[in-house]
RNA sequence: GGCGCCUUGGCGGAGUGGCUACGCAGCGGCCUGCAAAGCCGUUUACACCGGUUCGACUCCGGUAGGCGCCUCCA
């Protein structure tokens, strides 16, 4: 077992992950008022593969990605297409579920639902108001900040520089304008509620992290994760939410990653500029797709462009070429092996993921400097154990079906014509081979086929 | 205006006080009947200006540009 240190958001230091008991990650999930995007893709892919990375090093680990299901936002989008937002919600939670799954990197251990927690989150508040953190006020309940000594200790920002906006009329309802809503009373032209001590209404955004994390990881756990965007207000209020109840950290470390560009601007649903999950999978297919997500420090930002994409495809068909020549199976050599220990000290280091990646193509390229190299035995076996750790172990299934019969017919005339040295007639066939998809790739052991790319 | 962050070669993107990141693309070569794959080589890369240092892309200060948050956002 590695020692796995992560860049804490809140200190801003490396902290190294306790070796025992459960290590508990919360990552936070897309708001499903509409399809994700590649840049809601991000957090997913980076903390499923780094809660299978924890496990692999012997971590026992529990990864819960929420859906916050309840949110202003779903009232609104449902209102413009003429549905019940129960409806909407629903239906965007499965096409999450849906978009998430063909990237074919497995699923978090929990993925729970704001709709499915309201006990829990009134059950918070109630302590909440008990403890003197936060106050009715007309059907609302609303935090009080400055009853939480530690606000801002997250992002890093004075009390006195921030409000909280919570739109037009609410603020005459909060005895402080930092203030912000736990529970909001219900409204006119909202379709869902729940019944609660203050009325009938609906949670406000932070609260249904803080319950579902606790529910599901207890408190204190060990990672909470999201997108950088969410520093402030979301995990500000969290902390204090979670923390205020209980009188204990809620998380040990706070792990963000940052933004996917498109341009130079972040992409985002309100300024259009997206690219949605599904669509960038029906071009480029999951494994691009991840690895284009992994190709950059999960920390850093990633620029998002048709460029991008097409390096990630073209680096991937280098490893599926790798891997055709040289099949897992072997037993790793002295310098495969140590090729491995530098990839996973990489990801122990910080997740640094494109780190990881030079390892595997410095591993690839040794082996094929040296191929009958004894110490560089089995680095097929090792690049496989690789690529599972970054969600892209399909590249090793050659992908699809073998040559049909006409194919393999086409072949076998154009090894004729080589024979003959006829080699109009052999190119001519190859052109044949290349209108059904296959490329012909002559080699010392005879001629092979391969899938176009 | 406040807080935080970024600026690396054609593109993406790591990293370090002095030693080739890596991948993609281009160019030249090897191999090949020709290709493909693979291998080798390759275009004075670190925004700008100062400073610290024997030495800075890497540390410090400033300038310019950009980004995130401060309002819903992964």
């Amino acid at each position: 077992m590695r020692e796995v240190r992560i860049r804490d958001t809140m200190s801003g230091e490396l902290l190294a992950l306790p070796t025992d008991g459960q290590i508990g990650i919360y990552a936070c999930g897309p708001t499903v008022y509409s399809r994700i995007h590649i840049g809601n893709a991000r957090p997913f892919v980076v903390f499923t593969l780094l809660a299978r990375f924890l496990r692999s090093e012997g971590y026992e680990t529990r990864l819960a990605i929420n859906v916050t299901d309840i949110n202003d936002k779903i009232y609104t989008a449902a209102s413009e297409r003429e549905m019940p937002s129960g409806e909407l919600a629903d239906e965007m939670t499965a096409a999450y579920f849906e978009d998430t799954g063909r990237l074919e990197i497995g699923r978090p251990d929990v993925e729970p639902l704001a709709t499915e927690t309201v006990g829990p989150i009134v059950d918070l508040i109630a302590t909440l108001v008990d403890e003197g953190h936060a106050y009715e006020s007309g059907g609302d309940v609303y935090f009080s900040v400055r009853s939480f000594d530690g606000y801002g200790k997250l992002s890093h920002r004075p009390t006195e520089d921030m409000e909280q906006g919570e739109g037009d009329d609410a603020g005459s309802l909060k005895r402080d304008p930092l203030d912000f809503a736990l529970w909001k009373s219900h409204k006119e032209g909202e379709d869902t509620s729940w019944e609660s001590p203050w009325g009938s209404g609906r949670p406000g955004w932070h609260i249904e992290c803080s319950a579902m994390a606790e529910a599901e990881l207890g408190q204190p756990f060990t990672i909470h994760g999201g997108g950088s965007d969410l520093v402030f207000p979301h995990h500000e209020n969290e902390i204090a939410q979670s923390e205020a109840a209980r009188g204990k950290p809620l998380a040990k470390v706070w792990m963000h990653n940052g933004m996917i560009e498109t341009g130079a601007e972040k992409m985002s649903k309100s300024v259009g500029n997206i690219f949605q999950l599904s669509e960038a999978l029906d071009v480029y297919g999951p494994q691009t797709v991840v690895a284009y997500l992994m190709s950059g420090h999960y920390r850093q930002p990633l620029a998002f462009g048709e460029g991008p994409l097409e390096q990630a495809a073209a680096g991937n068909e280098r490893i599926r070429n790798f891997l055709r020549e040289n099949p897992p199976g072997e037993q790793p050599g002295s310098e495969a092996e140590a090729a491995r220990e530098r990839f996973r000290d990489a990801l122990a280091d910080d997740y640094n993921s494109p780190r990881a990646m030079r390892e595997a193509f410095d591993l690839i390229r040794s082996a094929n400097q040296r191929p009958d190299a004894p110490e560089l035995a089995g680095a097929g076996t090792v690049l496989l154990g690789m690529l599972e750790l970054l969600g892209l172990e399909a590249l090793a299934s050659g992908g699809g079906e073998g040559p049909d019969q006409a194919a393999l017919d086409l072949l076998e005339a154009r090894n004729a014509a080589r024979e003959d040295k006829d080699w109009s007639r052999a190119d001519e066939i190859r052109d044949q081979l290349a209108d059904l998809g296959w490329e012909v790739r002559d080699g010392a052991d005879g001629a092979r086929l391969v899938p176009r790319s």
